[in-house]
DNA sequence: GTCTATAGTCGGATAGAC
DNA sequence: GTCTATCCGACTATAGAC
């Protein structure tokens, strides 16, 4: 069974980097190091392959948000601060799990839109919902202002993420890091008490 | 000349909705109403076609970015405001040449990325000095606190702007005018005196 | 400029020996 | 489970008639 994780680790890889398209079976049979047919034998197809990793991926994003809050910030200030630098870490570093993540959630491979983006955005409202509850405690211990909504703080929150997101396809890490600074000295002054 | 222009229009629409893989020469035949090798009378590659898609496109975005400051906002709240809300329609809308600029600033096609990404980032820049001469004169005027620095604030705006493409690959028009709305009352909370 | 026909390549997937 | 060999389809691009 060891062959079989090699596929699903170098598919992965592949497929973040590379697309759906641009990833051949001949490509990860290569990078684990045996004959493309060989493939079929772990995998019935290549679409079977790409589920199998997206359900990996879905799984672990919903992991990795929830365990971004168990954090040492005191206030809730910090805590979702510790939280946003650790996507802004994560990202900057072009983690390839998350750069499948955004890919895919974006541009899902024709044929099995559906199927994919079910496993993913299932993960998204998780993670949301995740959000969501620590800004809901930061109102209730009035650090978050009353002046701006529940729903409309949480909006603003992800759209910070979602805005880091696209721009980790095309910056590099420095200045993914100044700008999740810069997101977040002015989302905070949004949300204050 | 009147068939190359539709070749370029339905190209672009092809390649903004399924990708440069996705998108095959006998497609593009197809809407135009042509032979795929009639195609090669007026463009000698798929690649150049793609080029000059590109080029397009990129002229165009910094185009509409200028146009959208050439509104009836009084304040420069209102002028920054409008300028926003005109991104969040035309995204909303799915507009097809949006759509490209979004999709291959992030996923160039592979083998020519340098290419296309010259044209695309090249537009982005000029794009965000517009925007950046916006936000300088607000904050001159008063209305844009100087508790946030020039280069924070303006970052901050480019984050929403991200953010929203992001979103706008995989949401619907409403959401994405509500998450449009609720990020503009959170950055502008954020930055104003 | 547009057509038909075709060359040449690469992709996913299967058959069958070991 | 892995290999070699092969099929079949889709794609870019070219040749040559009209």
């Amino acid at each position: 069974m060891h062959t079989k994780e090699k596929i699903l680790m170098e598919g992965m890889e592949l497929f973040a980097t590379l697309g759906y398209n641009g990833t051949s079976m001949t490509k990860i049979a290569d990078r684990v190091g045996l004959q493309k047919s060989s493939l079929y034998a772990h995998y019935s197809s290549k679409e079977e392959l790409f589920m199998d990793v997206t359900t990996k991926i879905a799984a672990d994003y919903v992991y990795f948000v929830k365990s971004t809050f168990e954090n040492d910030g005191q206030t809730t200030e910090e805590k979702l601060y510790l939280s946003f630098q650790a996507h802004v870490k994560d990202m900057a570093n072009h983690d390839s799990s998350i750069e499948f993540y955004n890919r895919f959630s974006s541009y899902p491979p024709k044929g099995f839109e559906s199927r994919t983006l079910e496993l993913l955005r299932d993960s998204e409202e998780q993670a949301r919902k995740a959000f969501k509850e620590e800004i809901k405690k930061a109102q209730k211990a009035g650090d978050i202002t009353d002046e701006v909504s529940l729903e409309d703080a949480a909006r603003a929150f992800y759209g910070l993420l979602d805005g880091l997101s696209y721009e980790t396809s095309y910056y590099d890490m420095d200045i993914i890091e100044n700008h999740g600074e810069s997101m977040w000295k002015v989302f905070w002054r949004g949300v204050k008490a």
